[in-house]
DNA sequence: AGCACGCCGACT
DNA sequence: GTCGGCGTGCTC
């Protein structure tokens, strides 16, 4: 057993395979499956993953790995074969499907560098001085002081030498610790020291006091000595130093207190029993615990963790990226407490790294985060919880396209316990299969309050426009915040941004200001006074005339949450308004800042985007604006009604959800459709009817399944040919039931100058499919290798563009 | 992905 | 004749 089968860090198609390597003989028996190693790849050394031991290699000459970069494998067994089940569902290499699973801190960072051999002298003139002081210096470094020329003759004749090297990229944090050698001694120490040493004999009986290490910061900090009274004691030898890792905490400051269970209420209880049930027996099933904004899932998520807690089993919980806000993860770590590890995007990478950590050292039992925080490494898993479970950023877009649902599912049937998904608006496939009983429907038709749910005033906007008022709140709006800030009460505004950021335009001639490289127009940055791609990056000034017409009538367009804080000063110069974007929210820390002094009652109005449509809880909300509810109506996606309707629903779920009853005002152009229209009376049932009827018709998900594949290629005609067979040869793969629609352009046709084509695939059942999808890749790859072309393939997309 | 190898055009 | 451009193919 002397041979890894490796999967190494190049994710292209031709390396997509296990490559093997001799073990040496001192790492024999070391050396595991799941270990990250060093291994050479051609000239180079790069990082792999071990996938298997074996004795032999069908394979000649083999090299020898280098050495292990984990002293334990870092994926499991279970976490290894979900990468092979990864990269098979979403077409993706396995070197990326690992690479999900892991935090970005265990990816490898490669250094290419020269080291010096010959001695200085001997050296060609224009590289001496690059080694004038050091052995070794940076590829980097030398080709931008020596010709590549002379570099290639030195290394060739073998006076310097090029050298590959495999870095981690976080460190683990070690912190300077202090310990005694010999604790007997300490008394005697203590007497033999002279008079005047008052503060070293403190320090030495406070290693009386406390047994094992300490940090050297407490021991200044508790004792309030400097460093050199220890340094002192460590050169009389009493003393000894060592570095002790210690873990990053972003939540070291915090006080979380602690909460006991709540008593359920009856309809909470019928909820949790049958995935207590589900705990208790091992068995696999996924319920969705359907219940209204405001319900009390989270205490129905708490209470069968806490069963699965008992059991000396693991929990996962996700939650949408957004909403990560310390609220949910209070009430986790204030009832499970230093159980709890939290993983989400606003941490550094070592602090996930750590907070990983935690978990693979088993000194946690729960993990909360995002939606890479389904990888998390337990080995014991009882329960997996997805709250919000509609919430489109579950779906990764970038490779490995998973969504984070499926992957629930998968490791649940391995470790056979329950998912939970929860939501007050399930997506439309999930709330399917509730009612085919895939899924075990469980409800929450009350909120806790029992109060209920918020009123819903639907204004037209064009009715108000034709009655003169041309501002971008309603008369009714207006009457209502006022009324709010006279009754000390808060008010949440919602601004849905997506679909309509603030572009620019003549006024004139009505020319809008596109990306040169991409055909979508520029946003407006207030901020920097640039306008900006948000596909390519591109940035330019705004111009003072028209480019078309040379008018001086340039105007941004667009209600960004910057001009609704404008607009609303004037029109309510007492109202204190926290206003909550992207601009806002960036710096770390800012997010919560800004919602504490909310809840403070440090303002009256909270104006933000899609970020403070969920989970917010605070009491004294009793007024919901929504500022113009049909903006991503009108996006070239078949979810976009259901999202809208979502959307609007969660937000109106911010209002009176406790002892103040609450309104919802939802500003919108077309109050006629549906989403609008249902959200307002918060009728999910007959949104699902009408909804499903339309997918039906148009044959879309959750009728059918549906597979994007998206060619990109700077000539617009190569890009339309490549589709056009791509879409016949998937066409002629099919059966009748299958419905392939292409070549069209994608939504947005050209990013960076490339042109990009779809072929958009609708199925129900198609087991050729996935092998098909395999062929065009491999058909392609020449093509793909070379640069010239791109296929991304998204089986079950959620984005169509 | 890198990197070497190899085959063609424009130069000292 | 050589230098250097990039297309092609390989990496255990």
């Amino acid at each position: 057993m002397n041979v890894a089968s490796v999967i190494v860090d190049v994710p292209a198609k031709q390396t997509d395979k296990p490559f093997d390597y001799l073990i040496p003989e001192h790492l024999i028996e070391i050396i595991k499956p799941g270990m990250r190693v060093i291994v050479p790849f051609g000239p180079r050394k790069i990082q792999g993953f071990v996938v298997g031991i074996k004795a032999e290699s069908d394979f000649k000459s083999l090299k020898e790995l280098i050495e292990p970069m984990d002293l334990n494998p870092i994926l499991n067994k279970e976490l290894l074969s979900l990468g092979d089940w990864l990269s098979n569902h979403t077409l993706s290499y396995k070197i990326s499907a690992y690479q999900a699973m892991l935090p970005a801190a265990l990816k490898a960072k490669y250094e290419k560098k020269l080291k010096r051999i010959a001695v200085i002298e001997n050296l060609d003139p224009s590289i001496k001085p690059l080694f004038s002081d050091r052995d070794s210096i940076t590829w980097e470094e030398a080709t931008s002081h020596a010709s590549m020329r002379t570099l290639q003759k030195a290394v060739a004749e073998g006076s310097i030498e090029l050298i590959y090297e495999v870095k981690e990229r976080v460190k683990k944090k070690k912190l300077k610790a202090i310990y005694c050698p010999d604790r007997a001694q300490l008394e005697n120490w203590i007497k033999s020291l002279p008079a005047n040493a008052a503060k070293q004999k403190e320090v030495l009986s406070y290693f009386q006091e406390q047994e094992g290490p300490i940090f050297q910061k407490e021991i200044e900090d508790v004792l309030e000595v400097s460093s050199a009274v220890i340094k002192g004691l460590v050169k009389k030898g009493m003393l000894s130093e060592t570095y002790l890792e210690v873990y990053r905490d972003p939540f070291a400051e915090r006080q979380f207190s602690s909460t006991v269970p709540l008593s359920l209420t009856e309809e909470q209880h019928n909820a949790i029993i049958p995935i207590w049930r589900s705990v208790e027996q091992h068995e696999h099933e996924v319920f969705l615990l359907y219940g209204v904004t405001g319900s009390g899932k989270t205490e129905v998520y708490l209470q069968s963790i806490q069963r699965v807690l008992e059991q000396g089993r693991e929990a996962i919980v996700l939650v949408p990226e957004i909403s990560l806000t310390p609220q949910m993860v209070t009430r986790f770590k204030g009832r499970f407490g230093d159980q709890v590890a939290v993983l989400h995007s606003g941490l550094s990478a070592g602090e996930k790294y750590d907070e990983w950590r935690k978990i693979q050292r088993k000194e946690v039992s729960v993990a909360v985060g995002a939606r890479s925080a389904i990888f998390a490494p337990f080995e014991n898993l009882g329960i997996i919880i997805i709250d919000e479970e509609h919430e489109t950023s579950y779906k990764q877009e970038e490779n490995p396209r998973y969504h984070a649902r499926d992957v629930a599912i998968e490791r649940a049937k391995t470790y056979r316990c329950p998912v939970v998904l929860g939501s007050a608006t399930p997506a439309l496939e999930t709330f399917a299969r509730a009612q085919k009983d895939v899924y075990k429907l469980l409800k929450l038709p009350k909120r806790m309050n029992n109060q209920a749910l918020p009123a819903v005033t639907i204004i037209d906007m064009r009715e108000e426009l034709r009655e003169g008022n041309r501002s971008m709140f309603s008369r009714v709006l207006l009457d209502k915040l006022k009324e709010r800030i006279e009754k000390k009460e808060q008010t949440v505004l919602f601004l849905n941004k997506r679909g309509h950021s603030s572009f620019v335009m003549c006024r004139d001639c009505g020319y809008v200001i596109n990306c040169p490289n991409c055909d979508i127009s520029l946003t407006y940055h207030q901020y920097s006074r640039q306008m900006k791609c948000h596909y390519c990056g591109h940035e330019d000034h705004v111009p003072s005339v028209c480019p078309e017409c040379q008018s001086e009538h340039i105007r941004y367009f667009g209600t960004g949450t910057q001009k609704v804080e404008e607009e609303l000063v004037k029109v309510l110069p007492e109202a204190k308004v926290i206003r909550m974007d992207v601009d806002t929210t960036s710096r770390k820390g800012a997010h919560e800042k800004l919602l504490n002094q909310f809840q403070e009652g440090q303002a009256d109005i909270l104006l933000g985007t899609q970020m403070i449509a969920k989970g917010l809880d605070f009491p004294n909300i009793t007024l919901v604006g929504v500022l113009s509810a049909d903006t991503m109506l009108h996006l070239p996606d078949f979810r976009s009604s259901e999202k809208t309707f979502q959307l609007l629903t969660q937000v109106s779920g911010r209002a009176g959800r406790h002892q103040l009853e609450g309104e919802v005002i939802i500003q919108t152009y077309t109050p006629e459709h549906y989403s609008v229209e249902l959200a307002g009376t918060q009728d999910y049932d007959r949104f699902y009817d009408k909804e499903m009827m339309i997918r039906k018709i148009h044959k879309y998900p959750p009728f059918y399944y549906i597979s994007l594949i998206t060619v990109s290629h700077e000539q617009l005609m190569k890009a339309v040919a490549v589709t056009e067979k791509i879409t016949g040869w998937v066409r002629a793969k099919l059966s009748d039931e299958a419905v392939v629609l292409g070549p069209v352009a994608s939504p947005i046709p050209r990013i960076n100058n490339r042109y990009r084509y779809q072929c958009l695939v609708k199925y129900k059942r198609e087991p050729q499919l996935n092998g098909a999808l395999k062929t065009v890749l491999d058909q392609y790859q020449q093509e793909i290798a070379t640069g010239g072309l791109q296929i991304s393939i998204d089986v079950n997309p959620y984005i169509l563009m």
